[in-house]
DNA sequence: CTAGTGAGTTCCAAGTTGGAACTCAATGGT
DNA sequence: ACCATTGAGTTCCAACTTGGAACTCACTAG
């Protein structure tokens, strides 16, 4: 059957895996912080088949993370461009990058790192809590229902202690 | 044909892609902090196909998300439980999460907020430079060689200065 | 002796992937 | 005028993946 769709989850990371939930798109939004906008272009930098990627950016453009805008009419031609939603996107991307620093390559042995475009300077992403400045601890954190969260408070209750509570049962 | 595999890319971003490229992965994920760890708990919350659950888990076991615990023995019984890479991911569906919150749903209608475990009190990821504390903002910020980058500064300043200059060309 | 639970495996039709070849339109030599 | 090239795709097809349903196996509870 076709791969099940995430887009209509009431879940901020359904949806955001139903965009990212393809190797490519990441990979595409990588080069297009490169500055890299033309079909050809990503087609020959990432080895990606013409049709894949004729469908993902497609899709992409679709989803509002690239926008296509024509740069010259007659033999027309077109570039794909981050919109801001693409550009936020990215700061997904910049969480994957420290994921790989702290677990997929040895320290200081990163093939990538970030900078400011600007400056140059080096930019070491962290995720941290914005009203704190601190760093999140993964263990210490928990999805809990927010404000659109379907359904009310008791199936929200239900969903968020799932029936083992052999862990931590206070509160 | 098989599905491309990024997992040899000299990349963070492409291998961690590889690990979360596929939409059940961060659902799985997501399950895991709720405190979710059997079988079929996983099946049933997220109405995934067995066959599918399986082979997931089993991946990312080996890729050392999850680890594969007995708690009990005479009917064998296990649980799945994230490692301390698996909680290192967590930090991208946290940045997901505000993704989804900024780009996703109307202001004020996520469907889920983080919360701290102990005090309850509302996390608000944001991704930021660690040396300053400053906010990334994804337009500034560009990828670059880093100390593992492989070929030598020539083949880097190939790669990241892709054909089009036509943007920035300073410096 | 029957029903139920936990944890999978097997089966299969329908859908997706990716490599190669093909199209189309316009421009650049020669 | 003719041929090659570039940009941007489509079309084709065999191999592989997906997911729903049914099946297995090992115990436990009634």
């Amino acid at each position: 059957m076709r791969p099940s769709r995430f887009d209509h989850w009431p879940c901020q990371i359904a949806r955001s895996a139903d965009l990212l939930g393809d190797p490519w798109v990441p990979m595409i939004l990588r080069e297009c912080t490169y500055g890299v906008s033309r079909f050809d272009e990503f087609q020959q930098r990432l080895s990606i088949g013409r049709n894949i990627l004729s469908t993902r950016l497609a899709r992409m453009v679709e989803q509002g993370l690239l926008e296509k805008e024509p740069y010259q009419d007659h033999p027309p031609r077109h570039r794909y461009r981050l919109t801001a939603k693409g550009h936020g996107a990215t700061l997904i991307l910049a969480a994957m990058v420290r994921f790989g620093d702290d677990f997929l390559f040895e320290q200081g042995r990163s093939p990538i790192v970030l900078r400011d475009r600007e400056t140059g300077r080096r930019l070491r992403p962290i995720v941290v809590d914005e009203a704190t400045g601190e760093p999140l601890d993964p263990a210490n954190v928990v999805p809990a229902a927010g404000p659109g969260f379907p359904g009310g408070a008791r199936l929200a209750r239900e969903w968020f202690q799932p029936t083992q509570a052999d862990e931590r049962s206070s509160s």
